[in-house]
DNA sequence: TTGTATGCGTTATCAT
DNA sequence: ATGATAACGCATACAA
């Protein structure tokens, strides 16, 4: 059973055409019409599958993506390959991206406005079906720009993008991060919380510590610029943030952390350093990563629901590949779940 | 500037030609032998140059690819992208083909039969110039016949592919296991060692195991049937040995796991069943992924080298794509480094 | 130095 | 129901 010709070249309609006795066209219409659209003999249907058999032929992707100006392809960018909380995302892109028969093409921004533009141009240079974006710097204008070249569907996570034309999967992180701070005061009568967050470059920045700010507020209490610190999303980001705390006499009660690999960090900085969490200090952090669990004590964090995220993405992204859905922004949100457990 | 043309269609070589009043061989030419095998009068350069930059020209890399037999991308396949060990691999990976001006299509075969097969076939059907792959099921007579239909470099992440064309990277894991199990022995005066396995289809499994049969031997020491458990590489996997060791009697004093996930679980779940580790049982991991860094007590393991794995990988790929090497299968070895830590 | 012609492997529009 | 023929966008052999 030849895979290949003799002269190491691959096999191609042609081939198939010849054994078969029919014309290449022909070979065509029975592997892509299969008798839907355009009738073809049973007779030189079997003579035609017959041969493919014979052959080992695959159909050659890339000259029919030539042909078709389709891809079959999707183009996924997430923003940190070793954050886990992107991990049921990209799988979940991946396998309905496969029930769909299409294949992905996966990268990491790395949260680097450099990497994101590169990935635009890559795009655009190397045509896909379809794009799914998590933009951490890559504004508006810049996904605009990416349309119109492309004239491809694109969607994104994240509420910060506003395009017309590109479907949002987003959580009301702001709300999760009141609830949780209301939580803080109201439930576990925390009176000074302290706040870590990040650079109001990265989207979700202001969003939760508008959150913060308002259930402070609501509960009637000061927020202590002392306690306010900022981090970069990485785990040596908390661990840096906690060595900047034990420099400090006076300490809050409670410390609300944007997400869960900071606040990990955190707590092992601190544990490092003789302190007990939570008895010195109660820490909550926000995604519900694997890790949170794995920590003692184990994280009491905010949960997304990242399967249903990539979910979301995908079949947004599929809706309008497959012409099921036009028009413009589509705003899909994903629930947020306080989890309490042992550090807060 | 416009970047597409008004009826929407793609910028084509043609538009550029057309513009600079050349003929679109010319622009070609311009392009991409930027005057190094083919000259190309500096006057007609700048004319298509500035065409290019007024239209917005970008090349079709579909087109290319189908004209040269070369596509500019290689593929990669890692065993689970949950699994902390291949982030750096897949990221230096993506890094070292950037360099090479070459894209990456990720993919994760989550340890399933069923997933490897199907990327050597979405590969086949869409070739790359190039394929990294970290096998766990598929054997040399899968990477054997996927050769043979593409022609293409292929190197693998594994000692177990003995495949005559494959560049492999491997690390020394059986002696890496046989050196700790020493040292358990030896260092930390253990005399009753289990060891928590994969079954014999996960290449690791039984060379890890020979490592832990040989330093028992060696030692003296008799291995308990009752002390060897089967898992399945995950965290739950670990929590499931937890469970059947919570129902034994009798306890080894240490265990060796063959990897950090699992040892893991098997922590977790010997913690909530209100055990100590290492004061009831002494574990030791195998990757040294980040997780064992964030558990208490940190885990004693053995650290492989992913980001020199990763590079190792890649610049062999390219080796071979870029022609500078050819000839039949290089091994190429990755240390292995115990890290003494708390769990053991 | 540049233009003409051809073909990569496929799908689609014609005929017949 | 099937066979010519053209075209997708590009690179290259050849001619000029």
């Amino acid at each position: 059973m030849p895979a290949q010709k003799p002269n190491g070249k691959q096999v191609t309609m042609r081939d198939v055409a010849r054994l078969a006795g029919v014309s290449q066209p022909t070979v065509s219409r029975v592997l892509n019409n299969s008798a839907t659209t355009i009738p073809v003999s049973e007779e030189t249907r079997q003579k035609v599958l017959a041969a493919v058999k014979a052959l080992g032929y695959r159909p050659n992707m890339t000259a029919r993506s030539l042909r078709t100006q389709r891809t079959q392809m999707i183009a996924v960018m997430i923003a940190d390959i070793s954050n886990a909380f992107y991990h049921p995302i990209a799988r979940t892109i991946q396998d309905i991206a496969r029930q769909h028969d299409y294949d992905v093409i996966i990268a990491s921004s790395d949260h680097q406005y450099d990497n994101e533009r590169h990935f635009c141009e890559a795009v655009i240079r190397r045509p896909v079906d379809g794009v799914i974006l998590v933009p951490t710097y890559l504004t508006d204008e810049d996904i605009d720009r990416f349309i119109a070249v492309t004239q491809t569907p694109v969607v994104a996570l994240g509420q910060h993008i506003t395009h017309p034309d590109v479907d949002v999967v987003w959580a009301n992180d702001e709300k999760a991060t009141f609830d949780a701070v209301g939580w803080l005061t109201a439930d576990r009568g925390h009176m000074r919380i302290g706040f870590v967050g990040v650079p109001d470059e990265f989207p979700p920045g202001p969003r939760r510590w508008w959150g913060f700010k308002q259930a402070m507020e609501l509960a009637g209490l000061p927020i202590n610029p002392a306690f306010v610190f900022q981090g970069d999303f990485t785990l040596d980001g908390g661990r840096q943030v906690a060595r900047s705390l034990l420099s400090k006499a006076d300490w809050p009660s409670a410390l609300f952390v944007v997400n869960d690999l900071m606040a990990i960090g955190l707590i092992l900085e601190l544990q490092d350093a003789g302190y007990n969490v939570p008895d010195d200090i109660a820490i909550m952090g926000f995604d519900n990563i694997p890790e949170a669990s794995i920590i003692r004590p184990h994280l009491t964090t905010i949960a997304q629901t990242p399967v249903d995220i990539g979910r979301k993405l995908a079949t947004a992204l599929f809706d309008r590949i497959e012409g099921r859905v036009s028009g413009s922004r589509r705003m899909l949100e994903c629930p947020c779940t306080m989890i309490p457990r042992q550090s807060a």
